[in-house]
DNA sequence: TTGACAAACTAATGAGATTAGGATAAAACC
DNA sequence: GGTTTTATCCTAATCTCATTAGTTTGTCAA
């Protein structure tokens, strides 16, 4: 199907994730990632539209890695054990991916070759929600409770996961048990029907 | 003071500022200040030290005027009352400064020029969980439970505006009413003690 | 008036993204 | 097997930007 099989679409991807996880974002850079593949920087545009598409195409990524992993961890599980492997498993995510969790966030591109990327990306952040959303179901909230809960529930996630990667958290007290306190609160929320007004 | 009454550190950090909030973080550059301030790009550098170093500075006018806005509105007030108004600061704050609100939590810069706003910018950080604090202070907890739940609030709020500027909430429903869900949330439960084993 | 100094300038370098156009190797086709 | 097609890669060039070096020039103070 490709003549001279040397870069493709996803070894660019997959290389570009390899740097952004473990040198940062600011590191990703088409002229370094055609050093390493041993190619001009010029010829990675015959693979990617530049480097916005490929921002698009990282975001896609990590969006459906996240995306699935919430999912395998959730499945067979309910109300607070559910809850508390997806919390975990985010975090997971986010420990794991320090360049390519917060690229999940970005906002989507414009046009171009990246269109269908994006697209593709809203799909996957709105299958993401639904794993939060059948998280949450178990605790049978009703109407816009449920959206609420999950902004809140969302929030406090990403909150977490985004300052402790900032190193925005300084003191010496232990960030696991910090975690699972914000997530029993989210919890106990859920139970006590908190969101029951809304 | 100062020869030829041109341009100062104060007046490019402030319009940096203004670069920032209305065109985007990405829209920050040397050669674009300079211009709009009539002058060579190098002749920046007699006033700050390079792009990291106005970072450092931006991060530091960021974190003066959070920490300043939260205690201003937190005085003489206690509670619930101070913390929906604490939060609904720092929402606002974020909200009317979406280019220098995420800078206030990069990383601290390293040596230079920019050593001197690293460690003040480092101490506002602490001045700012410091006004945290006293505002759950009220509520009585003790030893690390005041911890977890510092972190805990910082991380919602965090979260919230972060996922509402990056337009991740994309459901059209009311975020106001979402964003006093999440405080309400937080505040149910350091009353009812929610952190008490920790 | 003059000397000192900060602030501005020009010139140059280097990194990086991107485009244009030509060369080529691999596949597809006859 | 030879030919055509095509995707991939290349060189060359342009543009933007940050940064440094070295020089000129206002402005203030003695």
């Amino acid at each position: 199907m490709a003549p001279r099989p040397g870069v493709t679409r996803e070894r660019v991807i997959d290389l570009a994730v390899e740097t952004i996880d473990s040198e940062g974002l600011q590191a990703l850079s088409l002229a370094s990632l055609a050093k390493r593949l041993g190619v001009r920087t010029p010829s990675l545009y015959n693979h990617i539209g530049g480097l916005d598409d490929l921002r698009g195409a990282l975001r896609l990524r990590g969006l459906e890695v996240l995306e699935r992993r919430l999912q395998r961890v959730t499945v067979g599980r309910a109300r607070r054990d559910a809850l508390l492997a997806l919390a975990r498993e985010y975090r997971a995510f986010a420990t794991e991916h320090p360049g390519l969790y917060p690229l999940t966030l970005s906002a989507g591109g414009q046009g171009g070759r990246g269109a269908r990327d994006a697209e593709a990306a809203d799909e996957a952040a709105a299958r993401l929600v639904g794993v939060v959303l059948s998280v949450l179901s178990g605790y049978e909230l009703e109407g816009d409770a449920a959206l609420h809960a999950t902004r809140a529930l969302r929030s406090s996630l990403h909150g977490f996961v985004s300052l402790e990667a900032a190193g925005a958290f300084g003191l010496p007290l232990d960030l696991d048990l910090s975690f699972d306190h914000l997530v029993e609160l989210h919890h106990a929320a859920l139970v006590q029907g908190a969101y029951a007004a809304g």
